[in-house]
DNA sequence: CATGAATGAGAGTTCATTCAT
DNA sequence: GATGAATGAACTCTCATTCAT
């Protein structure tokens, strides 16, 4: 059942279209202070007749965690595995997890700031796959920290920093900027693995001119 | 009347108390899914009882969020500004800042979390508030990279990236956990001013242990 | 339209698996927490496909009760008119009817607790019926009145005494019980004539001895 | 909780008019019929102001058919435990059981007629409760019939049938109608202590021989 | 200070029914 | 025959808020 919305929700046709326009209504305007009849009203049909394609109010928040999940999943862990070197890795997965989020389409952030709203049992299952990604994105960490390509960092802390700095996004980023989803990726990456301040210059870098 | 409930918030006796258990209760379980019957309760008087310490549901989020406003204006922002290094400056801001995320009192990370919920008059408050700390946090970068102190870097990515850390503390740092408090803050101040790869200099490091 | 109805309900085909069903269900579940929806389910159409075989779930209740009147005239009213002797008359209908009842075909105990949900004009319909019956019931009674041969009971509590045990049988015998359908009905009928204890020994009896 | 409610039902004060008035109108409309709505209305308040009374329209119903379970057990059961002889015992059952009935307030007649709709346990506590009255009304039927002052009837039958006699009373009893209360009562014992036929008299058929 | 009672508004959800296909 | 889509009405229930006491 639940297969079959998230299927709903990536595939062409009216369902399709209910799904993503609740999500992008629970983006702008949050779960809670989202009611059933502001997501009806969007699609011009009635309360009764969006029921026809969501199971619950729960379950359509559910769904669309499902599917924010499955774009992680699809978009970014899937491919980061093909990628051997750690670092070329870590910059991959970064970097595209950025552009899911600054490219908006809901579910990914949804799936993030909602989940109080899930019960236990979805709560259960969406944080499990939450932290299949989690421990993903710090064993690569780990790879790196092992091939001593890492500083000696707290690789928790260094995990969280980056979702931080990366699901942060879906809060200030705005299409109309002045830097497009792909410079704020890279942006990201670049003040992630190589900090903000410029390497004591007394230091290497005038010893490497040397 | 703003005025006085943020001092109610801070002082002592029962309307502090009121406020605090709020504040506790909304970081909870998130401010629309907190009935007014919830924080009755959890003060052990009615609802009824509890409008006489509050002015409606809204009015007590924007005092909660005032006194977050005003916890970091007297704790990060006043003390910062005495600061003059300006990398120094950040450090500590960073860190302070931090610190008042995992300490947990909550309004701060309910400042950040609820904006929606607002009046658009209350909202407009306190964004210009938020605003006037992003923009000083922003300064400080500017001064440091003014000083040819910071890699090349967009400032408003690394504001923003620097926030992101921070506020993320929120939803993952736990007292119970490996690291205390001081730990976390430093470990983020050293992630996001030196980056998490080693410097590429095989040259630099290595040649100064000569 | 009523009449065809009611015959596709007698009938064999799909019409009549349709009013089968629903009275299965209905019996089970009662009328109000009976949706269009389950009934449809059961017979693994859809509600609309349903709509086919009625004309609403009022009507489709009437019809039931329709039939279940029918089963009354036909299997215990008209056969029991061809018998003379009143007695005989009333050990036959309370036997039949009670075996009606325990067959558990649902139409006969629907038309008796669900009369609540009918329009007046349906409800008159059935009621005159259900009249018709007890009165006809009641006259047999009388007939034995006036032949000396029941004991001096009001008439009326004693009709619906009768009705009561009979229809009381649907909520609790189960054909998996230690007694089977004949069983039970002989036992009603014993009861219900010749009532729970045993003559005063000291009348009766010893005369007979005498 | 529960117990606090039964309590409101005896007492006086509005929480007993609000449950009265809920136990007459389900009486009337049936349970599934009756809206809380309907019930507020007739309480002349608001549907929410009635939840301060109730705690939701299944819980109600369970304290109605509480109070009824409590009216038997104080009215009938109790009382019978202190009658020795069981055919003494078993007429002041029939009679107070069935006067309960007549008079009307309508907590027996939902309890019995509406089960169906309360949750699973709700259910259990409520069916564990009719079955030791059940049971105790068989008992005496058991002693009756050890003490020879039986006829040879199945116990279960006799008890239903007794039962079935009393609950229909609900279904036909009018107040205005010609018996009052406590003749209906005393027919209902007769027929069913005495049967309707005029017992087959060896006394009588000697006699009408001579 | 605190309460019990009450309310209007609105929430999520279900339902019987219709109709174009 | 049968379906998917849609609807208006109703339902149970919750909530923020008020007010006399």
């Amino acid at each position: 059942m639940t297969v079959q919305d998230r299927d709903a929700f990536q595939s062409e046709g009216r369902a399709a279209e209910v799904y993503r326009k609740a999500a992008e209504i629970i983006l702008q305007k949050g779960y809670d202070a989202t009611s059933v009849s502001d997501i009806a009203e969007a699609l011009g049909i009635t309360k009764a007749g969006l029921y026809h394609y969501i199971h619950g109010k729960t379950q359509l928040l559910f769904d669309i965690m499902q599917y924010g999940l499955n774009e992680l999943d699809r978009e970014v862990a899937q491919p980061a595995m093909k990628i051997k070197d750690p670092e070329a890795r870590l910059r991959f997965m970064v970097a595209m997890h950025a552009r899911i989020v600054t490219r908006g389409h809901g579910a990914v952030t949804i799936l993030v700031d909602e989940a109080r709203a899930l019960t236990p049992a979805q709560n259960r299952k969406v944080t499990r796959k939450k932290r299949e990604y989690f421990d993903f994105l710090r064993a690569t960490l780990q790879e790196m920290k092992d091939a001593r390509k890492l500083r000696d960092v707290d690789l928790t802390v260094a995990t969280f920093s980056l979702l931080g700095m990366i699901n942060w996004l879906s809060r200030w980023y705005r299409a109309e900027g002045a830097l497009n989803e792909q410079q704020v990726a890279q942006a990201i990456v670049d003040i992630a693995l190589n900090g903000l301040i410029r390497p004591a210059a007394g230091g290497g870098r005038s010893l490497r001119a040397v």
